[in-house]
RNA sequence: GGAGAGAUGGCCGAGUGGUCGAAGGUACUCCCCUGCUAAGGGAGCGUAGGGUUUAUAGCCUUACCGAGGGUUCGAAUCCCUCUCUCUCCGCCA
């Protein structure tokens, strides 16, 4: 969410910069939104300072024991035009909440500006590609000829989008959240933490998901909801439904919602190993073939909660923390700061990083890590005590450390071997008992 | 699932319809005193808004005592619903 006092006071600033994303900002209608609010609230707490001081009156000159039916009297009328009022601005407040909350971040002014993934830039490039003396074939060919990989029968159990690992390959996959989790909190500083993978409505309007993107989630009524519903007019209360992380950042960050942070234990460094669950509704024809989309995926999170003068050093230092995972396996990859038009919504800045897929020919990405400033914290109300002793926002931030589904992918494609075997990554090797070939 | 208790400011804790945004304590900040790893004295100290203003200063003002509704001229206090926490019993990985 951003500051209301900045698109009061610098509208039109505000308005190009979200155009740069290819937001419109409608800023007539904004202003007479303001207008009216403004209007009305005033005139509200008119009518409510009349009247708490005419009931001050009333309290005292009772306790004197005078007569109050003047001063009732002179109150009475009030009632019906404050109440009017009070109804009206809740009605303006609302409608500018909304407004507020389905407007995404600001980019921030190093990123490029640009309308699609076309216009990304790229950052660095690092590793080289391996050249195959034989055609490359993809995660699936490779997977299922060694049978540890089995579209079909997940298809049977849950429907498409979904994957079932077996054996050395499960173990694979397994191996690389370990990796992952002991390089960061052993190296990197980040504290593990272990989360709910199913969360409130507040949690997921804190981190942005919610209200603009419910489509893209799973969710859940608690067993006892319909009881519930029966009492509440048909009504879905919010408390009654839950929602199934899209992404561990949801909960994670969640955690400083409605805290004020002392200033010493900044910054927080979170990571966390969660599966994710997306609806990938939007997505139908992409992806279709093998794990790269899935409804269901693990992810290691890296989450920082961060004083804001240190945000974007924070961010860069986050996205090496990614990138130490990808070198480690010797897999390729680049870095590429997403154009304005291709960003998240919550997001100021964001670094993706790109992984090398022979038998696509192509960087997919693997990782996205961006700094939201204060747009999440704002609507989590998470500060800190700066040093003049006054509540702060922190600034937030969150990167795929990595995503582990499509890190099996990238090890499945650039390590594989003519005779259909994998080779195990040699940092991996130790969280496999020693393995060094996947093979049938 | 059953029975009961509770939710107040950073923390503890008073307050059952009227000068309560809220006593007191504690923590914190500043000052004084004190020649020492302490004590004493004084002052300050909630959050989010709105208006005014060059001003994130000051002044005026509104809301907030778990959340939402209601009664009332007036609600932390009364009523209703919900959420959460604690204790006991039951069940359970």
């Amino acid at each position: 969410m951003l500051d209301i006092q900045l698109l009061r006071n610098d509208l039109d600033n505000i308005a190009s910069r979200l155009a740069a994303r290819g937001f419109a900002l409608d800023t007539a209608a904004f202003q007479a939104l303001e207008g009216e609010r403004k209007e009305i609230q005033t005139r509200t707490q008119e009518l409510q300072a009349k009247r708490n001081a005419s009931s001050k009156l009333i309290g005292q000159a009772k306790a004197k024991g005078e007569d109050v039916s003047a001063i009732m009297a002179d109150v009475a009328n009030l009632g019906d035009e404050l109440k009017a009022a009070e109804t009206l601005l809740e009605e303006i407040q609302a409608k500018m909440q909304d407004l507020l909350l389905t407007m995404p971040n600001t980019p921030h002014e190093s990123v490029p500006v640009g309308k699609s993934e076309a216009d990304n830039v790229e950052v660095r490039r690092v590793g080289t590609p391996r050249t195959f003396d034989f055609p490359p074939r993809d995660h699936v060919d490779v997977g299922e000829s060694l049978k540890l990989l089995d579209f079909a029968t997940a298809t049977k159990i849950s429907g498409a989008r979904f994957t079932l690992l077996k054996g050395q390959l499960a173990r694979l996959h397994r191996a690389l959240t370990q990796f992952m989790l002991d390089t960061h909190t052993g190296e990197h500083g980040y504290t593990e933490v272990y989360v709910p993978y199913l969360v409130n409505a507040d949690s997921m309007r804190g981190t942005g998901q919610l209200p603009k993107f419910e489509e893209d989630l799973f969710s859940v009524l608690r067993s006892d909801a319909e009881e519930g519903l029966a009492g509440m007019g048909g009504k879905t209360p919010n408390s009654q439904k839950l929602y199934l992380i899209p992404t561990a950042e949801v909960p994670v960050t969640n955690i400083v919602r409605d805290e004020i942070v002392a200033l010493e234990d900044l910054p927080l460094k979170f990571v966390a190993h969660t599966p994710c669950f997306r609806s990938e509704a939007g997505s139908y024809g992409r992806d279709t073939r093998g794990m790269i989309r899935q409804h269901q995926f693990e992810k290691v999170e890296l989450v920082q909660i961060v004083h804001p003068s240190r945000s974007f050093d924070a961010l860069e230092e986050l996205t090496g923390h990614a990138e130490t995972i990808l070198k480690r396996l010797e897999l390729p990859y680049r870095v590429m700061a997403l154009c304005s038009g291709d960003m998240g919504f919550s997001a100021a800045k964001t670094y993706d990083l790109e992984v090398w897929l022979p038998a696509q020919n192509t960087y997919r990405e693997i990782s996205s890590c961006s700094n939201f400033e204060s747009f999440q914290a704002r609507r989590m109300q998470a500060r800190f005590r700066n040093d003049k002793n006054k509540p702060e926002l922190v600034h937030t931030q969150n990167g795929s450390g990595l995503a582990v589904g499509r890190t099996l992918v990238a090890i499945l494609e650039n390590y594989q071997n003519e005779d259909g075997s994998v080779t195990v990554p040699s940092v991996l090797r130790p969280y496999l008992g020693g393995l060094e070939k996947l093979s049938a």
